[in-house]
DNA sequence: TGAAGATAGATGCGATTGCATCTATCTAGA
DNA sequence: TCTAGATAGATGCAATCGCATCTATCTTCA
């Protein structure tokens, strides 16, 4: 096995993998156990809570990358909770705005304590603040197109 | 919205989720693009060919953070593949062990070098020696259990 | 204008995942 | 030694994913 990747980077990435795992799976525990909201769901919601007056579904496939077709059944399932609404866009025929509905936000809102309490167990009761601000800032330089 | 969570926190979740899809999602389309194996096939064959004499599928589940069910399942797709054989383990009747077979080590060498120079792309070139150290050390404090 | 191509989103279908549960051992304690 | 859990792994079923493709608009440019 010739030294096509140096170790460090090997285990940077074997670890990149297995931490984005472990806090995942551990919130996703949580908070099934919890009985809220599935994360992708939540994320969805808040994007959409947040940026009030109508999101396109195409920049919340930028914006929370996501699959276009999976996208798509999630706002379906979204839809069909009652959680989120769809309507068509008026400037251009082809795509739609989705707004958040009153049970939408009461939804999110109940899942937000939940969440926060699980991401602080979970990732910020490890690392201190100068750690998180370091480890955001490398995994930055890992998001950035090449 | 309370502060339940610090804002650096929150940035180095989401960091690390679009970090972790990002390199995940380049490395299989390039790996797509070259023919190679997928990245959970490859990894279980590397892990079996490094621990020649036979894995416990156990093993694999806690090493690689497989569920159960889904390890079974690839299990059946690497044997069925004939890159993996099972034997039933001589001191334990419920379980099995494992080998990578001929062709197994011949499918993941010839990945190897795919797999090398896409993690060198994605991850390797975006930060120094020093960085990815760093990183590493991070990514490891938030994968161990609290 | 009026195509030819780009873009927004939906969908059929096969593969994979997750959940719950099952069988077959193994292990520990009475 | 016998039984009540624990453990290894498999599996039915429903939900989700990924791929390829489709429809319905836009957009651009001759």
């Amino acid at each position: 096995m010739a030294e096509l990747v140096s170790d460090i980077v090997t285990k940077a990435w074997i670890r990149l993998v297995r931490a984005r795992h472990a806090v995942v799976s551990r919130l996703e525990a949580d908070g099934k156990a919890a009985g809220t909201l599935p994360i992708e769901w939540y994320d969805v919601l808040w994007d959409l809570e947040r940026r009030d007056g109508g999101v396109r579904p195409f920049e919340l496939e930028e914006r929370l990358l996501f699959a276009q077709y999976n996208l798509s059944r999630l706002i379906d399932r979204l839809v069909e909770a009652g959680l989120v609404r769809r309507e068509v866009c008026p400037t251009d025929k082809r795509g739609q705005m989705l707004f958040i509905t009153e049970a939408g936000k009461k939804a999110r809102k109940a899942t937000w304590p939940h969440y926060a309490r699980a991401m602080n167990k979970h990732l910020g009761d490890k690392l201190t603040e100068a750690e998180a601000e370091k480890l955001a800032a490398l995994l930055g330089k890992l998001i950035e197109k090449s």
